[in-house]
DNA sequence: GCCATTTCTTGACTTTTATCAAGCGAAATT
DNA sequence: AATTTCGCTTGATAAAAGTCAAGAAATGGC
């Protein structure tokens, strides 16, 4: 375990490198930092469930954190998956005190959480970071309309393209190999689909577009026919600028 | 046509009564609807498509509106429809300066736009204002999540079960009659289904639940089995705190 | 390196929703 | 009042996704 001036003087430069935290102050950073915590999880650890207290805002630092809100009947439901530079927990902003989600980390991870008070004072004092936070509540409500669009008007194997599509750069035009960053079951269920739903989808998905799949591993030769086959049913089009 | 004082005077009386706008002073909303405009406009009336340039934000004062993406392959899928005081554009303020979506009027609606640049500089100026501003963000992001989590564990009758459920009270014990408040095609595509769809499965929850049904008109007898046939598929449970 | 566990895939089948086409009924137009 | 339009329903059929079950592949622990 490092002492605990160093692990703050961490905190501190993950803090400072957050685009959100941008607008704030070194003495403002520094006051968030000495009541921040940082925590490393391991997958498979429920950071919280729906409806436990919310007091903290959670920043992840890396990693991967699935947020999903669970049915009386055990379905769940994943919302979000985040990794570096997401958060979560804002709720406690606009007065709910019981998370509406649980969270569930889904590849061991590095967490900061920060009193969410600490946070509220800071929008109230600095009217650049509360408009740095209104924008990016904005920009995250955009993701969810384009997320219910893809859910309502996308098959499967588009969701699936258009999932990967998310992992690559406009400007690349030759063959792109990236991994999947977490497992396939989660990204079904972040897809809003089943598991071998999943696996079919992925395999009509090869059949259309040549990409190769071995494992957590994918090979697109021809960008563009990916992106045909993906962008032909979203209101968006590769790249798109809200991913 | 009203004189033009009147008009901004009727424009303000609106403003004030806004939740949104509670926490600015009588200058600064004066300042608002100094550069307002009221807008009355008929059902079926498209206010601007998506990839509009993006200046104002609006806010429905009366009647319906529907926001709405396009897919390439002509597939629409509808976000929100908003009533008296929901607003939306609200998008420009995070530097999109196209607009993500369409919006149509599905049931005559007045309608009042202002210069985004104005609640951008109030945002600023008020921290209490911007407080509110991500508070509302935030909890219609809240409202984004429920709506992804209903699209995938929810059945086409118990999405429309937990739609009627919306018009009704929690404390309501007794028989309920209400009516549809837009054109059951849009209420469809609200809840992400086919206009065919919807028929049926709205006969089926008539069928499930003894609820009647005569045009736009529902009758609800026995809400409790409604509220169990609906959300048993659901995180929440009626009376849900956001609706 | 081997075993145990987890994750993923595949097959057979069911359920749900979409699609296409036709018909009904209420409301607006003339 | 007749006609046209639009919104809604219904039927037949197809496509998509879910479910249950079994087996294959990958992964992690020892």
């Amino acid at each position: 375990m490092l002492p605990v001036s160093a692990q703050k003087s961490m905190v501190l430069s993950h803090l400072r490198r957050q685009a959100l935290f941008k607008p704030l102050s070194d003495d403002a950073l520094a006051g968030l930092a000495e009541y921040a915590a940082l925590k490393r999880e391991k997958k498979g650890t429920v950071l919280f469930s729906a409806e436990a207290p919310n007091e903290k805002i959670y920043l992840v630092l890396s990693g991967w954190v699935k947020l999903f809100r669970e049915t009386l009947a055990g379905d769940e439901a994943v919302t979000d998956v985040l990794s570096s530079g997401g958060f979560f927990g804002e709720f406690g902003l606009s007065g709910h005190d019981e998370m509406p989600y649980g969270a569930e980390v889904v590849e061991d991870a590095e967490i900061v959480s920060i009193p969410r008070f600490l946070l509220a004072e800071e929008i109230m004092r600095n009217s650049l970071f509360g408009m740095a936070v209104v924008q990016n509540m904005t920009r995250q409500r955009l993701q969810r309309d384009m997320e219910i669009e893809h859910r309502t008007v996308q098959s499967a194997p588009q969701r699936i393209g258009c999932f990967l599509l998310k992992f690559c750069r406009g400007d690349n035009a030759g063959p792109v190999v990236l991994h999947l960053p977490y497992d396939k079951t989660v990204v079904a269920h972040r897809l809003g689909m089943q598991p071998e739903t999943f696996s079919r989808a992925l395999a009509k998905l090869r059949e259309e577009t040549g990409i190769r799949v071995r494992g957590a591993t994918v090979e697109i030769d021809n960008l563009q026919k990916l992106v045909d086959y993906t962008c032909s049913a979203c209101s968006a089009s590769f790249p798109c600028a809200d991913k």
